[in-house]
DNA sequence: ATAGGACCTATAGCAACTATAGGTTCAAGC
DNA sequence: GCTTGAACCTATAGTTGCTATAGGTCCTAT
């Protein structure tokens, strides 16, 4: 594979919309590119690498911030113990499921005020009374 | 029950922060109530039912767009069916059960990372593989 | 009369982008 | 070599639903 993109292509190797690519880069979670001689920027294989590992750990709903902590753990000499890694993944996969939980009372909430609402008329409506209290 | 109130007892009868009261007036979720003398703002009942028919929906989930459009409908003449109310509740709780799909399916890729990982060091970290795709 | 809590306005900030305007460069086809 | 139009560039403002800050005024209880 070529290790020099123009942001497009680097856009669609990555799942990342283009201006996606310039906040990252505008926030500092991409190094600057190299440029062409128009001004265009020329992105390398690394440069690549980061993004898609960016993205991936988005699509998993991290955090931003927390992406930034992940990049720099993964950058640790080897033989350093991924332990902290873990302990990030296990805590946001306890976040994932404390929001499993919130949605599902929520959904229980709705399917509720649904059941007994019954398609009447709005002086009537169970839905519009659960809203009032 | 008086039907006249300050803005911090408004906030705590509706259970909304008092520079959020403020916030839905500027976007004009809340009609701007009268002032007293110095300029503080007294709130009636309508005020209160208002505010609270916007927390009960905005803790359920809808946005504020939507409980824009469910004020507006629960406002109708009487006799109205009420079946746009319902729809909007319909198809909320779709989306709810939309997100928990997503969510699940989430909880499932992070629960296979960290099973396989097993606490190695860096370089043979799972969780970082899973990123790195 | 005074103290201090509650109120006032205005502005900026948060997350994580997305949209817009107005201009420049690049690459393909002739 | 020239043209054309897609892709690129910068800068700024907008999105959702608030929250935070600064610097001041009012209200009420002692």
């Amino acid at each position: 594979m070529r290790d020099h993109f123009s942001i497009g292509e680097l856009g669609r190797l990555a799942s990342c919309q283009v201006v996606t690519i310039r906040y990252y880069e505008k926030i500092g979670m991409l190094p600057e590119p190299d440029r062409s001689a128009g001004g265009h920027r020329v992105y390398s294989g690394a440069h690549r690498e980061r993004l898609t590992f960016i993205r991936k750990a988005r699509e998993l709903g991290f955090t931003l911030d927390t992406v930034r902590s992940l990049l720099s753990l993964s950058e640790q000499p080897q033989g350093e113990p991924c332990a902290d890694i873990d302990r990030i993944a296990v805590q946001h996969l306890a976040n994932v499921r404390g929001k499993i939980a919130d949605l599902r009372s929520l959904e229980a909430t709705l399917e509720r005020m649904l059941d007994v609402c019954g398609h009447t008329t709005v002086e009537q409506c169970r839905v519009l009374d659960a809203l009032r209290e």
